[in-house]
DNA sequence: TATAATAAGACTAACTTAGTCCAATTAAGG
DNA sequence: CCTTAATTGGACTAAGTTAGTCTTATTATA
């Protein structure tokens, strides 16, 4: 029962720069240091996480990266979904095609299980996390 | 975001045991063919839960398993913790020894992510599955 | 005593994930 | 413009974990 490594890495890194000024450009290698996330991993990390809006990024000198937007509407599900390549609990929830699937007990149960799961990152915005709230 | 196979086996191997006469002794060949886990891997899986107490067996002819308690007695997380090898949503939780745990909010919020559902697998029962409920 | 079962543990193979490297692109500053 | 400081993208490698196998012992019954 376990996230992965670039998930793990991707909401540390993300609390960070929630932590600091909003429109501040940070370099990669500033964040690197700060979090000790091995540069090159981070670099994945923040490029994946570029793609789905939760922060920008700037090329060339005086580059670097600053969040898309602020805390209180980033959700942890946002930022963890696009990081765990495959969401699912069990084998039968991994795959599409599993054929006995709504007769089996426990891939109902699994599924339940997600969901609520998923339902907590969905509600919980890292804006509740700073705060030690929720 | 997933459990081991060992897990997943282990919870379905289990099912299949309390959803067939209680006292009958199971070979592991049998329970092998009908779940497709493979015989050699279900051993394995079987001999954790035999030290667990949640299913007895008997060596010598006319041996296999059978389920040690009634399913109403038995809870996923029984089935399910020991067969997970190293409980733990992200790496701060599986080590023993992270240094700045406490003032850290994303082990905060993992942690009580990871307690939510381990309450979730606490309270459900085999039982509970196999009717549907819960 | 032979046979049909599990026990235990070492071993191997496959797969996934973590992490690196390199060449390309871009923007700012001198 | 050219240099430099940054990110991009993609291919690659290494490490670690997990899945699965094999082999030898043990045990109980017929």
């Amino acid at each position: 029962m376990k996230l992965t490594q670039r998930a793990d890495y991707g909401m540390a890194a993300v609390l960070y720069l929630c932590q600091r000024e909003a429109d501040h450009r940070y370099s990669l290698d500033e964040v690197s240091r700060a979090t000790e996330i091995p540069e090159e991993f981070l670099r994945k990390i923040f490029q994946t996480l570029v793609k789905c809006g939760i922060i920008n990024s700037f090329k060339g000198r005086g580059g670097g990266i600053c969040l898309a937007r602020s805390p209180e509407d980033i959700t942890v599900a946002e930022v963890i979904q696009p990081l765990e390549e495959k969401m699912g609990l069990v084998r039968c929830l991994r795959a599409e095609d599993c054929p006995r699937s709504s007769e089996c007990e426990a891939s109902n149960f699994w599924r339940k299980v997600q969901g609520n799961f998923l339902g907590i990152l969905g509600r919980t915005t890292i804006k509740d996390l700073i705060e030690g709230g929720k």
